[in-house]
DNA sequence: TTCGTTGCAAACATTTTGCAGTTTC
DNA sequence: GAAACTGCAAAATGTTTGCAACGAA
């Protein structure tokens, strides 16, 4: 038997919360989102059904971010992009031309490839126009 | 005044040991290796020289692979195939077909790229043929 | 002599875990 | 009623930092 798997609400508020946003969110932010709806939610409790939700294949992970791993509900092939100045996470569609590279490299390189994720960084433009602005100030 | 700097003995011998290897180090993986040769160097300068190098763009980052942070001194295009069994980082040739993606992107969203990272994810071939053996074995 | 760099250890921040109580089936 | 799930708090982990000593220019 490999380990049931059981209802929860709290369990179906966490991946409510992270299918409906678009700002890629952390346990922290799961933790603050649901606090007012979920008083007696846990925060070991968000980190246990992350990874739950992550290694079940119904969220990825974007990668740890200034310290704290960020969460992806949607699971549609896109790019990130990573501001680093603010830390800030959007989505990119993806490049066509990667279509079909999974299978080039298993069938190259013999491995298994499970995924493939291109992230773009840099300064966002939001970052961009407060720079502008500090520049004017001075 | 920026701030000016100084050569020093271990920060030459921490970036020597990034760039003499393709194991992709972690900040422990510099610090155990060169502890033979440098018996009184502390973990925090290997820290702050990894940021430091990171910060000058002398190394990057290949990002947090469970737990810790991996390094790359090697500085020239290509991408990174990760095992998820046994952590381990390889290097793959980068598409040619993302030439340009970072300009497009750039003008497309009004945003600065600063660099663009192509990931794959999956079980390496060592691993493979370890499960191979394990399923003879039973 | 100045001030960047280091060792050391304490401090930090995020994430994991043990256990007793609660909920699901 | 068995076993999964949770809250709570302690523990574990990787990384950062303050400070006095050291070393380069």
């Amino acid at each position: 038997m490999e380990h049931a798997i059981r209802y929860s609400k709290k369990r179906e508020a966490i991946l409510d919360a992270i299918r409906s946003t678009h700002v890629h969110p952390t346990a922290e932010w799961v933790y603050q989102t649901l606090k007012p709806t979920h008083p007696d939610l846990s925060l070991g409790t968000v980190y246990r059904n992350l990874t739950f939700f992550r290694e079940q294949g119904m969220i990825r992970s974007v990668g740890v971010i200034g310290g704290q791993e960020h969460f992806d509900g949607d699971l549609s092939p896109h790019s990130h992009f990573i501001c680093l100045e603010c830390g800030a996470v959007y989505d990119l569609p993806r490049p066509e031309t990667l279509e079909g590279l999974d299978q080039r490299v298993s069938e190259h390189y013999g491995v298994q490839v499970d995924s493939c994720d291109l992230t773009l960084r840099g300064v966002c433009r939001k970052c961009l126009e407060n720079r502008a602005e500090d520049d004017q100030a001075v």
